[in-house]
Formats: C-alpha cells, sequence, structure tokens
RNA sequence: CGGGGUGUAGCUCAGCUUGGCUAGAGCGCGUGGUUUGGGACCACGAAGUCGCAGGUUCAAAUCCUGUCACCCCGACCA
C-alpha cells in the first residue's frame, strides 16, 4: 500500500491532488503558480478540444491566432476590463538581457520598451482592435472566431488544473450587426457548452445568466454552466458573454449597415478552460483513482494478460493482440467522436497482477480485461468496469467471442451511468431554503445548492457573501416562476437564484 | 501586503536544543535471483557542494549575521 490515495472522506482536498498526481495528469512546476501538464492529463484536454473544436466548427465558427502580447493602453481601453485584471497581470517592460561579469544575467536597462506589454489575461482587446481592420460593412458581419490560446492571470493562491498563474484555453470572439444576433450567440454556446459538459464530461450542470456582481467585468451579462463537486461545492465551468456594444465603442469599430446607417458592433465572447479536467476529476472519481468519462478517455480499454510461465505469457500476451486488433477495428462511431477505439496491452509480466490492476484503475481507464491462463482454457476473460471500484466492478467468465458489441455497449453504459449518478448526486444535495437562519445552518452542513429567493440587489448578494462564504452561482434558466420574498429582506422576488461556495 | 513555518539523496523526512569520526532512514531508482488471478520478497548497488554568502571555532548540517526561495493562514478569480 505504498502509493495510496488519501480517502475523500479524510482529506478531499488531499484526495484531489493525490489524484492528479498519481493519475499522472499533471504536477506543479519550479515556476511558481504554474502547472506541468503531464501526458495523461493532456490526453484528456485533447479529446477536450477535439470535441469541442468540432461543436464550433458545426456552428461555423473558424480558429485564429492573435499574439500572447497586448499593450498595455489596449487593455486601458475599456474601462470594466481594465479595473477587472487589473491586480492580476503579468507585465513585459524590458526586451534583452545582458552578461554582466560578476553579476551574470541581468535585465539590460537600456531595452526598456516604450509601453508596456500585458501578458493576455483574455484577448478582448487586442481582438478588437485587430476587428477594427476587418470591420466596415453589414456584409463583414457576423464574425464568428475562436482561439485556442494559453493565457496568464497572476494568482496568489494557486491549484493544480482549477487556478494556476498560466492556463490553457480556448476564446470565442464574435461581432455581429444586430443586438438581437449577438444575444443569440452568446446563447447558442452556452447550449454547446452544457451539451459538451453533460454528453461528454458526464458532469450534470446548471445553466443561466451571473448576477451583476458576478459578472465578467466588459461584458453586459455573463452567462455560465455550473456544476457540483463531490465535496458539493460549485464549480464554475464555462461562461458566455454578450458584451453589447462595449468594446465596438473603446476600439471604434462601426459597420455600415444596409441602410446606410454607421452602427457599432455587437459582441461576445465565451471560454472554458483547462479547468474542465479538475472539474471531470472531482465529479466522478473515487478512492480508488480517476473515473474518466469513456467519451474523453485517452484510453478506453486496457488489456492486462497474465501468466507465470513464459508458455502462460506468451499465450495470454498473443491473446491480448488478438482482441486489441478486433477492437480497433470497431466501425467508428460518432458516440466515440469517429475516433477508433484506443486499446492498450499491459505487458508488466513482472509487477504483480494486483499492482498492474490497481495501476489502471488510478489512470481511469474505463474497462479492463484480464486474461490468464484459466481464462483462455475455457476462451473467456475477466471484464472490469471503472464506474464500480475494485472487484465489485469485475464479471468473471466473458466469452471472448462476445466482447466486441459488450465493449461497446459498456463503454455507453459507463458514460450514461456516471452522468446519472452525478446528476442524482447533485439532486440529492440540492435544498430550497426559505429563511436566512435555515440558509446559514445548511451552508455549513451540508452544503451543496441552496435554491433561495433574493431580492436583486447588489447589496443583499455582498452581504451574504460576506456573511456566509457562499455565493451566487447563476440565476438558472431551469427555476420555477414564484412569487416569494427575499430570505434576508423580505422585498419580492419572482424565482429562487442558487447559492453555494465555490471553487 | 500582514502573521506563521520550512530549506539535508529524485520524493518524504530524521539529525540541529547540548558543535566532534566517513551525514542517516523510508520510499523510489539500478543489477541479479526467487515470485505472480487484487498493491511480492531477498541480496547487492548508485545517488547529497546539508538553499546561498559571510562570521565564530582546533572543528559547523548544528551557533551568529545577512540573503534568497518555497509552503501555510487572512482581501480577488476561468
Amino acid at each position: 500500500m505504498a502509493e495510496a490515495i488519501t480517502p475523500r472522506a479524510k482529506d478531499y482536498s488531499q484526495w484531489y491532488l493525490d489524484i492528479v498526481k498519481h493519475a499522472g495528469m499533471a504536477e506543479n512546476s519550479d515556476v511558481r503558480g504554474c502547472m506541468v501538464i503531464k501526458p495523461h492529463g493532456y490526453a484528456i484536454w485533447e479529446r477536450m478540444q477535439r470535441a469541442l473544436d468540432r461543436m464550433f466548427k458545426d456552428t461555423g465558427h473558424v480558429n485564429a491566432y492573435f499574439p500572447l502580447f497586448i499593450p498595455k493602453s489596449f487593455l486601458a481601453k475599456e474601462e470594466q476590463m481594465a479595473e477587472g485584471f487589473a491586480k492580476e497581470c503579468a507585465v513585459v517592460t524590458h526586451h534583452r538581457l545582458k552578461a554582466v561579469p560578476g553579476e551574470g544575467l541581468i535585465v539590460d536597462p537600456d531595452s526598456k520598451l516604450e509601453e508596456p506589454l500585458i501578458i493576455r489575461p483574455t484577448s478582448e482587446t487586442i481582438i478588437w482592435n485587430t476587428y477594427k481592420n476587418w470591420i466596415q460593412s453589414y456584409r463583414d458581419l457576423p464574425l464568428l472566431i475562436n482561439q485556442w490560446a494559453n493565457v496568464v492571470r497572476w494568482e496568489m493562491r494557486t491549484r493544480l488544473f482549477l487556478r494556476t498563474a498560466e492556463f490553457l484555453w480556448q476564446e470565442g470572439h464574435t461581432a455581429h450587426a444586430t443586438k438581437q444576433e449577438a444575444e443569440d450567440e452568446a446563447h447558442k454556446i452556452l447550449e454547446v457548452y452544457r451539451s459538451f459538459a453533460e454528453d461528454w464530461m458526464a458532469m450534470p450542470v446548471l445553466t443561466g445568466p451571473k448576477t451583476d456582481g458576478q459578472k465578467f467585468p466588459g461584458a453586459d451579462y455573463t452567462l455560465c454552466i455550473e456544476a457540483m463537486m463531490q465535496d458539493r461545492k460549485a464549480l464554475q465551468a464555462g461562461t458566455s458573454h454578450f458584451l453589447g456594444q462595449n468594446f465596438a465603442k473603446a476600439f471604434d469599430v462601426k459597420f455600415q449597415s444596409q441602410a446606410g446607417q454607421l452602427e457599432y458592433a455587437w459582441a461576445t465572447s465565451w471560454g472554458v478552460s483547462t479547468r474542465l479536467i479538475g472539474g471531470l476529476i472531482m465529479t466522478h472519481s473515487d478512492d480508488g483513482g480517476l473515473v474518466c468519462p469513456p467519451r474523453l478517455a485517452p484510453i478506453h480499454v486496457v488489456i492486462v494478460p497474465l501468466g507465470k510461465s513464459d508458455d502462460e505469457k506468451a499465450n495470454s500476451f498473443k491473446a491480448a493482440e488478438q482482441l486489441r486488433e478486433t477492437l480497433v477495428r470497431i466501425p467508428r462511431e460518432e458516440f466515440f467522436g469517429y475516433e477508433p477505439l484506443v486499446v492498450e496491452i499491459d505487458k508488466r509480466f513482472g509487477q504483480s497482477p494486483g499492482a498492474r490492476f490497481i495501476d489502471w484503475e488510478i489512470k481511469g481507464v474505463p474497462i479492463r480485461i484480464e486474461m490468464g491462463p484459466r481464462d483462455l482454457a475455457q476462451q473467456t476473460c475477466v471484464l472490469a468496469r471503472r464506474d464500480f471500484p475494485g472487484k465489485e466492478g469485475k464479471t468473471v467468465g466473458v466469452p471472448l467471442g462476445e466482447l466486441p458489441t459488450k465493449v461497446v455497449a459498456l463503454l455507453k453504459e459507463i458514460q450514461k451511468n456516471l452522468f446519472e449518478r452525478a446528476k442524482k448526486y447533485r439532486d440529492a444535495n440540492s435544498f430550497e431554503v426559505n429563511s436566512y437562519d435555515e440558509f446559514k445552518k445548511k451552508i455549513d452542513e451540508p452544503g451543496g445548492f441552496l435554491w433561495a429567493h433574493w431580492d436583486g440587489t447588489r447589496a443583499t448578494e455582498d452581504r451574504i457573501s460576506n456573511e456566509t462564504k457562499a455565493t451566487i452561482r447563476c440565476i438558472p434558466f431551469q427555476r420555477a416562476k414564484e412569487a416569494g420574498k427575499c430570505m434576508v429582506t423580505g422585498a419580492p422576488s419572482e424565482g429562487r437564484v442558487v447559492f453555494a461556495k465555490a471553487y
């Protein structure tokens, strides 16, 4: 039991760190606040990218790339944004080093930049500065562009994947001729995010606008997808902003309408980041390690051949190779993003079988097939599903001939089961509360999503978050119309909003 | 930025209070052998300018001064 994972019940944060570490997903680098994403973690990100990118393309978007550096004056042009990001910007002030005898490399004082460059915390400003040159006529609209990039936000307190100084994301930036069209775009993307979260990550989400206090600086309003982690805390998993004409005005982006009028363009921006990987971990994983939904799993099936004698090893290894050949030839299906099944064979005969099984469980491979002499004598194998921990997920005596159909069906079943289980958990930890006293009690124990009436004011929202550390996660589209009274002030409210403690 | 703490092998740490042989352990790593259906074991081995600089001393990982880095707790965030 050398590499045990801390149980969730004992220390949830440590459990999370143990999973990230032992599953080989990421580690802290020697650069403060920055992580190294290791191959197994990056493989999940690549799968996320592929699925999302196709969804963006299917909705008419194209990819482009804008600079990492943003002149300070650009950032300053949109006042809300400048204020929102000022405290977490990395600033480049010089462009050269020089070697000084005795001192080593120093920043060359003669290389000071005329104007400091900001490392992008987000790219609205540089992009809208560019759009100014691209947009003259209504015929140039809509402009539907996405970029895959890294950004830097100088965070004090970091956690792998969930909050790091540098992270990877995609950011969409669109320009439209009408307000309606831009608003439709923001909603359309939110639906893309919802379906990605639920259908690919198997992570149920609430959707709806943020309050004014929680929205993106520079946005007229922000829509979000919000998920519940297993410690009952909320995770903002994606945001889609309606930016109004704020950036068009800041960067003077006008177009001539069909009627010949000069008008400011309407904008949206939207993004999801490597934070989703943290969400995926905290939604599904158990005390045995990572649990990865099949549609995003870097490896779908691992075959572990077993044997003592050289003959037994050779036989089971050969059978494993034959099985892999069969499995990877299964016709590509939309369900798997038209990609072939990824099947790995574990050749480590030198290690004990238990150690090998556990290693794949920690890595979250959805299906494991064990083949030893006892199985092969009967032309069967042991089939283990990762959504049930350890031996609980095992079925012995599965005929080899049935595997191709069984494996595909089981992958789909695991995907479905993970979503339903997560949804059940979220719903079981969501409560309607009707008084502030009840709220204060429940927010600590048991925690979770508290649906409550709120008067819609910033003052009340701030008061609640100061007193309880809980914030309004979103004003869900899913809420019922229900006349009520704010639990704090008693002022009228037309529906409940969702409060929770959040990452 | 305020308070607390830690720097010794790849990792986790002991040793420091009370200075003294060649600086230790566990894990990991390498080699050889025995093992193998839920985290195997034995033997041997490689690996450290004790964060850095200066000082005290016959003698410093240990005491003193300075310095750097990192971690934890309080105001923000995909």
